[in-house]
Order: structure tokens, then C-alpha cells, then sequence
DNA sequence: ATACATCCTCTAGCCGCTAGAGGTTCAAGC
DNA sequence: GCTTGAACCTCTAGCGGCTAGAGGATGTAT
């Protein structure tokens, strides 16, 4: 039986986001002491660990939530994991994308300023005309 | 003088945005109306322009804040917007490495399910196990 | 018995918005 | 001048995925 810090160091997990991930449902009510501490066994470790390495390849919750499903019910085909892990590696790629393109404008900018007064900073100009840049990058965030 | 709604348009910002960018300091209060509802000049519609194409560049809210003091004082050595600038490259080039492994990982898992059951999902091993992978990804985010 | 590390719950905060309720103002058409 | 209705107003709460801190209880080693 694991204390929620042990556990907490094992996975690398914060304690904090252990109760939270209890809280939303995405790990189980654990054992209580009969004094109300936590007590947690090995495949409580593994679900969490699971979630953990999931979260490290970018998985959101709710990704991770249907993994997990998945995971529990080991009879049935597995496109569905799949797809999600496709899905996954779509996204990945579509924010390398936009990186790229940032990358390339942020590069230009910073070449381009010589180090004078910031009145005709390079980067405070690009900045200020969007029209000065190479690609659109309508979309904020992603 | 513009309503809200054109500025909204003209930027490409949704009004609540201008709005939470008031609130936040980010953009000065406007002058109003007599009925109270604001209205904006040509200098406030650059100044939301700058913070728009900034944050289309990924600069947080933050960063944004000091390019537009620095911007506002024309006669200021650059150095600093440089520095802002660079360090943002800096981090755009560091969620690429990060997202590059995460491909290398993902496009593995992929290539790797065959399509049958979830039980021997080559999708679900891996992220069971994490000694599978090539790679160490310990930060999540970022 | 005592010390003190770890545990508990609860609330609030982070970023950067976004959505909705419920009410007011503005401008155009008649 | 009056009516309509789109656009405005404030306020509050929510998103994801945690993180931090207050204030108090428990567990374990000595």
C-alpha cells in the first residue's frame, strides 16, 4: 500500500495533481486509512502511470480518459485507440507547422535589427505592419 | 472614431478580447460616449493591431506589455526588444524539438498497431509501458 | 509523549480568453 | 419623432490542467 506521496514521487506526479485527477474522475476513489489518509495499491500505480506518460506525448484528459477505457476492456478491436493516437500525431504535426513559420519570422526579425534606438527597431517595426511579414499566421494559439 | 464592433473587425479581435485587453491594462481606456460606449481612435487601433500581430507570433500578454513601453519610447537603445524577440525564438525553437520527439514517439505507435484487439494494442502497450520508447520526455507542456 | 513530516479539505489563482444573462444605447427607416 | 433591432454595456462564470496556500488532522519514529 502507497502513500499519495509515494505514489506522487514513483510517477512524478505532484500530490496536488493526484487529488485533482481523483476529483475529475480520471483516477479512482482510493482506500482510505481510519484516519482518511489515501492508501493506493499497484494498479492504481499503473492507471496512473498511464496517465502520466500519456500526458508527456501531449494526450489532453479526455483523450486519456478514452485510452483508458479502452485499456479496460481488452477484447475489443482497437481502432478506436488507434484513431485517437492518430488524431494525436495530427495535431503534433499541425503545431509543428506553426512553429516553423514563427520560427522563420521570428529569425528575420531579430537578423534584421542592427541594435540602434528602439524608433527604428526592426523588431518593434515588424511588429507594428503585419504586412512586412512573409506568411499569414491568422490563427492565435493552436 | 470607431465603435468597438469596427475595431473588432478591423483587428480581427473578438470584442470581448478588447474589452479583457482594457481591463487588463493592456489597452487604454477610450474615450465614451455620452450613452458610455467606447469609442477608439487610429492610435488605439494600432496599439491593438501591435498586440494582435504579437500574440499571432506567440509573445504572451506579458512580453506584449514591454514591447509597447519599449515602442513607446522611440529614443531607448533596442536592446531589450531584441531580447525579447530572441528569447521568444528561443522557446519556439524548444516546443519544436519537444514536438519532433513527440512525432518520432507517435508516428511509432502508429506504424506499430496492427489492428486487433486493445489487449495487444501496440497503441495502449506503450503508453503503458514507457521503457518502450526511444526517447526520455520527461516536461509536460511547455 | 512528543515532534514533525506528511496528510487532509477547501478556496483561489494562473493564462488568455470565451460565453451568456440581463439590460441600455445608437442609428436608420418610416 | 418614433420604432425597431443590432450593437453596445456590466457582471459573473467557465475552459484546461494544474498549482499554491491556509489551517488543521494523522501517522510514525524516537
Amino acid at each position: 500500500m502507497l502513500t499519495i506521496g509515494t505514489l506522487s514521487k514513483k510517477t512524478g506526479t505532484k500530490v496536488q495533481t493526484i487529488r485533482y485527477y481523483e476529483q475529475i474522475g480520471l483516477m479512482p476513489e482510493p482506500g482510505r486509512t481510519e484516519g482518511g489518509q489515501r492508501r493506493y495499491d499497484n494498479a492504481q500505480l499503473d492507471r496512473l502511470s498511464f496517465i502520466r506518460h500519456s500526458r508527456q506525448l501531449g494526450f489532453s484528459l479526455d483523450a486519456i480518459r478514452e485510452l483508458l477505457d479502452l485499456s479496460d476492456h481488452p477484447n475489443h478491436p482497437c481502432d478506436e485507440a488507434d484513431a485517437i493516437a492518430r488524431r494525436q500525431l495530427k495535431q503534433v504535426e499541425q503545431r509543428m507547422a506553426r512553429l516553423k513559420a514563427l520560427r522563420t519570422e521570428l529569425k528575420r526579425m531579430v537578423h534584421e535589427c542592427s541594435g540602434g534606438r528602439t524608433g527604428d527597431c526592426k523588431v518593434l517595426e515588424v511588429l507594428r505592419d503585419h504586412s512586412e511579414c512573409l506568411t499569414e499566421h491568422e490563427e492565435i494559439g493552436a
